[in-house]
DNA sequence: ACATTAGTGGTACGGTCGTACCACGAAGAA
DNA sequence: TTCTTCGTGGTACGACCGTACCACTAATGT
């Protein structure tokens, strides 16, 4: 056994750990010793880098964000340079829909932080709000881009469209996660809106193509 | 102490001491005793009528959404005799939102209990998507009659706009929950889609008013 | 070589939780 | 009246959970 370990690494994986079997048995159903199994680490080493379980989800819900926004980040990158801002857009609300494992899974375990925030003062004080804020924020400057750039119905009111978007992709992926509905219907659903928002069909050729 | 009590009267009451209390502290941290002791009965007496927690906490959701039917529907009566369709939805969707402590326990409560059902199959199982759907149906059924009636767009789709309209009050309702937002901006964007879909204002003089 | 310290394991402790068990009083049936 | 049964209280039991404690190993510093 070597000895000085990457602290950080080491309490990656562990989170990595506490992600996976919440996202199987429900946040509210974990505890230490099966993160601990999960990970293929004895209890103490849990103890060890995370003194305790308020720390360790603390951590978890970082590493959970964070995780999720290099993902979605990806994605968008995979959409090749430039795409068109609807196709950001799209990319950008689909993205957050529980339509596999993982993006299934930090649909649940977000949704679990969020509404264990309101009567966990000291999750509420965690930076969690950010993070809608951050995304309604750069939505509405998408669609305001959409709209200088005359794809969008410049009489939309950009924020308010945002927070419309961003309000219905959370909803149905919940709806999604319960099994209320399938995914290709909350897609149509968020479609159904993109189409009233902007005004063009997708036309890569138009403006700064590939070069 | 008299005899032969009403049962479900009872349990009407320790259910009603059980919402109390996980509304304040969190659904998840609500223990048998909690309840006892909010309830003002002896633990014994809440495994009398409920045998077991998982009993105890079925009866719950099915009390909070009596009781928050019925509370929508006594706000839609006191809107008054046919009020117009627009005021009808508005109304359906405003009084979800979490504006007073009773709705907010009710949106604290539902939204926990929809996250529990995602890795609880046994919670899962119980009639928890019924009343999404008939909330849906509902609305949709309002959105086409004011269709026939000439105050909505006719060109719009009315389950797709009650989807969407449903998914964003719930969102709208969570993130007033959590602080992000205040109801007064959740209520303008829910009334800005209003606007879109209805076309005409309020006239309540026209048509069969009170008589 | 020796002392120190980070890393690791095992385990015990105190508390809490859901449930089961035992006892007793009082209303209805005979 | 006597017996049964419903309602009620108190309490104990077994399990689990988070945390603390102790021991041991192997690198690091001098």
């Amino acid at each position: 056994m070597p000895k000085r370990v990457d602290h950080e690494e080491r309490r990656a994986q562990i989170a990595e750990a506490l992600i996976q079997v919440a996202g199987r048995r429900g946040l509210h159903a974990v505890g230490m010793r099966d993160v601990a199994a999960e990970a293929g680490v004895s209890l103490r080493l849990v103890q060890y880098y995370f003194e305790t379980k308020e720390k360790l989800l603390f951590y978890g819900l970082q590493h959970l964000t964070a995780r999720f926004t290099a993902r979605v980040g990806a994605r968008l990158a995979a959409a090749g340079p430039d795409p068109g801002p609807r196709a950001m857009v799209e990319e950008l609300l689909l993205a957050s829909l529980p339509t596999d494992d993982e993006s299934r899974t930090f649909h649940l375990l977000y949704s679990s932080y969020a509404i264990l925030s309101v009567t966990d003062e000291a999750l509420a004080a965690q930076p969690f709000i950010d993070n809608p804020d951050a995304a309604e924020h750069a939505l509405t400057g998408l669609l305001e881009q959409a709209q200088a750039s005359g794809v969008a119905d410049p009489d939309a009111d950009a924020r308010t469209e945002a927070i419309s978007l961003l309000a219905m992709a959370a909803t149905l992926g919940t709806s999604i996660l319960v099994g209320q509905r399938r995914p290709e219907s909350a897609i149509a659903v968020l479609r159904h809106h993109l189409d009233r928002i902007f005004t063009t069909a997708e036309t890569p050729e138009r403006g700064a193509g590939r070069g």
